[in-house]
Parts: structure tokens; C-alpha cells; sequence
DNA sequence: GTGGTCTAGACCACG
DNA sequence: GTGGTCTAGACCACA
């Protein structure tokens, strides 16, 4: 588990996922939690890559999903801001979240966990506080 | 999305994931869920494989992730069987769940929401009816 | 692991080896250990089928192979019996033990162990006396 | 008894046993024993099928099964790595050899050997020189 | 009949 | 270029 630092933001990858989902996720996730300003730019493309090691090509693949998902705008010549839509990153933070439940709860009743199941489960986890 | 019926099981399975994949989840979930009883004989390859239109080869590398987790134990020359361990069904399916339960936590917190949080939006679901 | 006997012969069977296999290296080391006398008759092919719960072809294949190497005589219509040459007997355990031996040997080599190492790690073995 | 050689790698094949397992166990020990360093490369998927005139997804199967047993990592896009920790390999050659014993010494005791027996018998090996 | 190995080749995602 | 999945089919050992 290889973790670098550039700016402000952290980075942890791996080999079970794609890297280009990784860098993705993390980004995103940044931007959602707010340790991004709305309209602040990200590192270029070449300086991120050189930063995680990786090729331009992989961060690049990770930039153009957040586009796509107007996370964030591209600035010719300037280079990759985040929106400076509140509302924007709001509305893909909670559409993300809700895919995120859907997909845990679809799979916890696949393995036969009622709803009340997955309730004591989670208070279970809470309470513990451990992690 | 096709879906397809063989005996007892139904699988639905589509191009989002590894088709071998898709067969050992639904698998899986079929037994830890108790759709096939301990002990008892699951499909041949080769009878899964034509229900399914793909090629033996698939279903038998789905086939052959289930003995590795000792979900299965295979007898040659006679077919692939549930393991009648009942413990080890249970700790298969209560290990999964935690992994699952981690994962999503771990996303969810990622997004910055909180346990609380999480909760509210749990329950939010819950009442909303089934889906 | 299935444990059965039948008359004074011990038979345990798994899934990680051919049957006939198992039900071949058995019977020829009881032989070749004394258990069975020379020129003592064994149990008919279907006479143990039944007693492992095994179609009469695994253990008839088993009988072939014994046949083959010299271990056991058929006379027709009374039924399989070990060879009256101790001779014989004590040939096939030593060039079976030969075969073994080389085996083992140019394993632990292949995994860098010298025969000064080897030594080492059968007496640790022969010492502990556990097993 | 084919032999064919791809770097420092040497590989032997024959149709005893699965190719797979074959290259699987070569692969295993010229890493236990040092020949490719912790951390190195080794050769592509396709790269090796071609040298050993098999086909890729023969390799792939080996490749696999190394991962599983921690002796490698593979990198998306890549290529596949020996794990650059060397406790791991340790830790798998000292597991490997221990098993080796043991199914040795369990199978010369069914042959009636006691362990003196077999030290006798290693002995007279040593002494004759090698093989 | 069963599982398992293998071939020959295609196509994909990833870097 | 890399690993990985999949197809379509053959052939084998085993029960």
C-alpha cells in the first residue's frame, strides 16, 4: 500500500483496483469532503502523474471521468479547476452516496441480511468504535 | 440484463462484471442464503454452462473460486458439491458480510458522512419501502 | 476424510488424490508391511466397492495396476490373491522406496535445500517426535 | 522431456503432470532458490508461452496460482513481479519443504521403513555421490 | 457422465 | 505492451 502526498491532498494506491478509479475516487472524494475549494485548480495532469509515479495516460483517464461528471472544468491553457458550483458537487455527492447504498444494501439481502439484520450490524460496528 | 432459470437457482447476469464472477456471487449467495441445502450437489459444468449460454470453461472458473473459498468440494468423476460444513457456510457468509459492511462504511466516511449520517440515510431507505 | 475397514484392512480416502490411487498405495503397503500374508486371497472387487462405497471400476483399476506390477495374481473364477514370492514383494517395496526416495530428493534440491540441509531437517523431525 | 530455456530460466516439461503445475513449481523454486531476485520482473504471460510453446492462457493459469500464494504481484498494465518481501518467500519455501517431508516420510512409513530406516537409506544416497 | 487441462484465437481494460 | 476474460472446441482421467 503505497502513499503519497501532493498539496494538500493524500493519496493511497494499490494494486487491487485500477489505478485510474483510485486516483478518481480520492480526488472526488476530496473535492465532496470540501478539502478542495469549489473552483480551486488540481494538479496538472503531468504533476500528479509524477507525484503517484504513474503515467500521464492513467491520471488523465481519472480527469476526464470527473469531467464527465462535471466535477470539473478544464480551462485551456489554464488547466483543471474544480466547478464553483456548490449545488453541482452537492447534487454528484449525494448521487453518489445514494448508489453507494443501493449497491451495499442489494448486496447484503443477497446474502440473505434482512434490513433489521444490516440495522444491528451497522449500530454493532458503531458502538465498537473500533476503525 | 438476461436472466435465467436452472432447477431452483436464477441468475442474472450482465457486462458490468466478469461473467465468472457474476455466476460465483449469485452462487454463493444462493447457498449461504439456503436456496441449496448442505451436502448437496450443485450443477455440472457443463449443464450450468449450457443454461447459461457461455462456456464451460466459465462457469468452471466460477467453480473452481468456490472450493478455494471451501464453499464447494468437488468429487471426480462425479460433480461439484455444497460442503455439508454448516460452520463454514456461516463463517463464509458472515466474513463476506463484514468485508462488505468495511467497504461501504469506508466509502460512505470517504464522502464525509458521518455514522450518524449513514444511519439517517439507512433509515431514510428503510422506511421508504422495499426496492 | 473417510476412515473404513474392512476385515484387518484400514482404508482412508480424501478428495485430494485419485481414489484408485489411494485404494493402490493402500493395499500395496499393507501388503509389503506384512498385513496381508503371501498368497493370501483379497477382498473381491466388489466386495470392497461396497465396503468404500466406490463403483466396482475405481477399485477393479486399483487391482489392474497391482496386477501389473506383480503384487497380486487373479485366478479365474476364485478371485485376486497377493504373490507367494516373498522375492517379488520385497523387490517392488524396494524399488518403490527408491523411486520415493529420489523423488524427495530432487525436490527439496529443486527448492535449494543441499542433502547437508535435508539431513538437518529430518533429524529436527526425528527428534521432535511429534507425529 | 522438453527442455527450453528463456533468460536464466530454465524449463523442463513433460506430460507427467499439468503444464501449469509444471511451470508453477519451476517458476516457485528458481525464485526460493534465489535465481530471480526479490522485487524482478519475470517474463510476460506471452513472452514465456511463446518460449514454451504453450499457450498463453497455460501460463496465465501458473502466473495465477503464484499470485495466490503471495510469491507474486502483478501490476495492471506492467507486467508480473516477485514480491519484494523476502519473508514472504521464506516463509513459502520453509511451508513447501515441510509438506514435501511429510507426504515423504508418511509414504515411506506405509512402506513398513522405520526413520532410522530411511536415514539409512539417505545416507547410502549421499555417500554414492550425486544422483 | 463428471471435472480438468489445453489449444487457438478474439477482445477488453489498463498503463 | 501488459494481464485478464471469454469462446469454441478437443482430449484426458476418473467414477
Amino acid at each position: 500500500m503505497d502513499e503519497r502526498q501532493i498539496g494538500s491532498l493524500r493519496f493511497q494506491l494499490d494494486l487491487s483496483q485500477p489505478i485510474y478509479e483510485q486516483i478518481l475516487q480520492q480526488m472526488s472524494s476530496a473535492v465532496v469532503r470540501g478539502e478542495i475549494a469549489l473552483g480551486e485548480k488540481i494538479p496538472s495532469v503531468r504533476e500528479l502523474a509524477q507525484a503517484l509515479k504513474v503515467t500521464p495516460n492513467t491520471v488523465m483517464h481519472a480527469y476526464q471521468e470527473m469531467e464527465r461528471s462535471g466535477l470539473t472544468e478544464t480551462r485551456r491553457g489554464q488547466g483543471t479547476f474544480i466547478t464553483s458550483s456548490r449545488e453541482r458537487v452537492e447534487q454528484f455527492r449525494s448521487e453518489l452516496a445514494d448508489e453507494v447504498i443501493d449497491a451495499f444494501l442489494q448486496r447484503m439481502m443477497a446474502l440473505g441480511y434482512s434490513l433489521a439484520d444490516i440495522r444491528k450490524l451497522l449500530e454493532r460496528r458503531q458502538g465498537g468504535g473500533s476503525r
